[in-house]
DNA sequence: CGGAAAACTTGCGCTCGCGCAAAGTGAGAT
DNA sequence: ATCTCACTTTGCGCGAGCGCAAGTTTTCCG
């Protein structure tokens, strides 16, 4: 295994606020693990052995109801902690991670949380940050599921992934990893047929242009405004 | 200000693992108040200064849209932990809290966060704790919004409250606190209408037993079914 | 004790979005 | 090169649950 160097980590949000020695003995116990796209980086259920920062790729996060149906709680993107299952008491992971494309992620040991994060404040205090910022997110998407209409819904978590993820082309803002309609109705609670329809709609309006597996937004404007209005325009 | 005693939290959740002395030197910068039934105990947006454990009675957390509408994101039981902005990073609450009935709360300035969790461990350990199950909570509720039908959801958000506030009586088990149609749709993400029409057709099937504010559970299990399955027995 | 507000019930029609079905299309594999 | 599978589009009908409206009951308060 190669000696990582801390320059791989430093300006990631995670480690913001550590020194680079510091930086160097984060890193000492980690190991760098390629996941190739499709393939799960852990499982619900599953004894939660590891904790990770995702240095390249996007990562998707599912949750699989007893019934055998999947909703999506969230895509990682670089330079995003997950898995930390230990940081808040669990030992088993809650959700299923999936490599959305091609990534490389860095994984510590679960038992390291504790030790790491009293040894380095500014780790457990950002992480938590971000828990923090997780847990809104979710109540955020508890409201909108519980007030909007599925077009908001859609329009809203497009916006999400753009705002997220979006990379600029010549065309529009395209979102920056392959996704399905399935994955959009999976974000949503919608079906994906919804979701077709809504892409067609709206790519005959010019505020947006798809292809398979792929999706630009090309008038933001717009798609705010069929987030935020209920009426048919 | 009258002294507050250890006694007063020894055995409560966020303080377990904490030495006599040590729950004194935690209470000493608290202060207990009294919220009457319907007062909001802080607001969404408003400058977090305080956080709370609640020593007596229910409080309800309510996130309102830009739109004015209302969601109860959850209700807080004694004992719990509420208002911990500051552990996650944040200034302002992200929600409204309201007391639910008559309350008594402990209140620490949210300033003195950092220096408790960092000279009590296990405090902080049990409240990351909680806002895990906290976060995982409220991905089960949208993969219920996701995935459920109404009928489904009332069930299983009836389920919860027993599970959580029940007190056992003649009838059933009984919600501990004043709920309305509303509060259970407020929850679910439906219509008053539909709940009270809902809450109806179980009287009829002597599932609940509901008066005006009040909500009996007599047979668990029938509820459960209603909860699991989308047919319409 | 009486009046009013708050909470609850119930009926009716309509619409959004699902369920089902079937055909079209792009992209990777051999 | 073409085959095949995964992804996508589109049509049609139906039903859950909302919106609106009107009426009833309970509790609170003067």
């Amino acid at each position: 295994m190669p000696k990582l160097d801390a320059s791989l980590i430093a300006g990631l949000p995670p480690f913001e606020g550590l020194q680079r020695d510091e930086l160097e003995e984060v890193l000492a116990p980690a190991r760098s693990i390629r996941f190739a796209a499709g393939t799960a980086i852990f499982d619900q259920e599953a004894e939660a052995e590891s904790f990770f920062v995702l240095l390249d790729g996007y990562v998707r996060v599912v949750r699989t109801t007893p019934e055998g149906q999947q909703v999506i709680v969230r895509y990682i993107s670089e330079g995003e902690i997950f898995g930390i299952a230990a940081a808040l008491g669990r030992t088993t992971y809650p959700a299923t991670a999936v490599a959305a494309m091609d990534c490389v992620a860095l994984a510590w040991p679960s038992a390291l949380w504790p030790e790491l994060s009293s040894r380095f404040p500014s780790l457990g205090a950002n992480t938590y940050k971000t828990v923090g910022s997780r847990l809104q997110d979710a109540h955020t998407r508890v409201v909108e599921m519980s007030t909007e209409q599925v077009e908001q819904r859609v329009a809203h978590a497009l916006l999400r992934l753009v705002k997220q993820t979006g990379r600029k082309t010549e065309e529009g803002i395209e979102i920056d990893f392959p996704i399905t309609r399935q994955d959009i109705a999976e974000m949503t609670g919608a079906t994906l047929h919804t979701v077709s329809r809504l892409l067609s709609a709206w790519e005959e309006q010019n505020i947006v242009k798809s292809r398979r597996k792929h999706v630009t937004v090309c008038n933001p404007h717009s798609l705010m405004l069929k987030a935020e209005s209920r009426d048919k325009t």
